[in-house]
DNA sequence: AGCACCATCACGCAGCGTCATCGTAA
DNA sequence: ATTACGATGACGCTGCGTGATGGTGC
């Protein structure tokens, strides 16, 4: 063994199998072999006998990937980007290109996060709003009852999801 | 016209048609009948001719299963949330497992902004690390020559992607 | 009678999951 | 020879988009 180097697989080729890069990537073996037919990851070298065998470049690709479509960049986009530098005649441009399509992806993302934590928001009014509930007697006419709750008509307000979720009645559209 | 009452649409009975329901919530007419067969929203009457009416709370609750789906939740997750109130026998129990339900939302929720703030993080030190490549002469042998390049090697550090991205010699995986 | 509106099939799409059946690797 | 691992179809799923074709509302 030669020292100081842990080998990424166990092969002494340094080539991945489609399970090792499937579980060096949290991605499952019909992911990769999905990217792979797709063309985000490049042609695979076979084994004789058919086997997929990735060099070990093609790992950090598979990473990236996972990442980009976390973040919510659809397949063709991913193929797109990957294939910017080779397709640009020069640097300044592949990387303008690949800049603008940042910035809109991280434009999208932000966005989304606000969309989240409006929601969030939304999510703990309406915790708050029925928390008090769980102390509830039984009435004889639930679930209609909490349409003339005086605990609930004395909270100062109740979010619209709430009122929806408690099915209360005059549930005004926002 | 009763006064002081804005109607929601223009029919008095105060029912809303399909199209009212789709522009008054930003879904289309295919959505809302999709929600309607996925119970999602409660069975319209229809008129003599078919066509579908809802009472009003319906829009509240369409509006709300936007922000629910724009938050990344499935449909049969927000079917649950809206029949567990009528599926328990006492509002006690029913606001418990709302509770329940909404704590595990929240903190999905939450999960999701951190993975995605992240991103957002990964993304913008990409856009740094590549920014300074829009000035970049022409230069005789692109792209090779980028693995060679003073500037890059200046930097402090390369986020992954950007080696990915560009195909810089040696990307490791993370 | 005209025009916008709505209904019901029915097929299509991304991005994989999930068998089933079989060949490989060591 | 065993046992785990991988390959190749092929069909399934979600959440709608997108026609086509024909009836309604007013």
């Amino acid at each position: 063994l030669p020292e100081g180097e842990k080998p990424a697989g166990r092969r002494q080729d340094g080539l991945l199998t489609t399970g090792e890069m499937a579980r060096l990537s949290d991605a499952t073996l019909r992911t990769v072999r999905f990217y792979e037919e797709a063309g985000l990851l490049r042609p695979a070298v076979r084994s004789a006998g058919g086997h997929r065998l990735f060099p070990k470049d093609e790992l950090a690709r598979l990473q990236l990937i996972g990442e980009l479509r976390a973040a919510g960049f659809s397949i063709e986009d991913i193929r797109d980007l990957l294939e910017t530098k080779l397709q640009r005649p020069t640097g300044a441009e592949a990387a303008r290109v690949i800049l603008d399509r940042i910035e809109a992806r991280s434009r999208a993302v932000r966005e989304r996060i606000r969309i989240l934590q409006d929601l969030l928001g939304e999510l703990e009014a309406t915790r708050e709003a029925l928390s008090g509930c769980t102390g509830c007697q039984g009435h004889p006419n639930y679930p209609e009852c909490c349409n003339d709750c005086e605990r609930l008509a004395a909270l100062e307000e109740i979010p619209g999801a709430a009122g929806v979720l408690w099915h209360l009645r005059d549930c005004r559209p926002r």
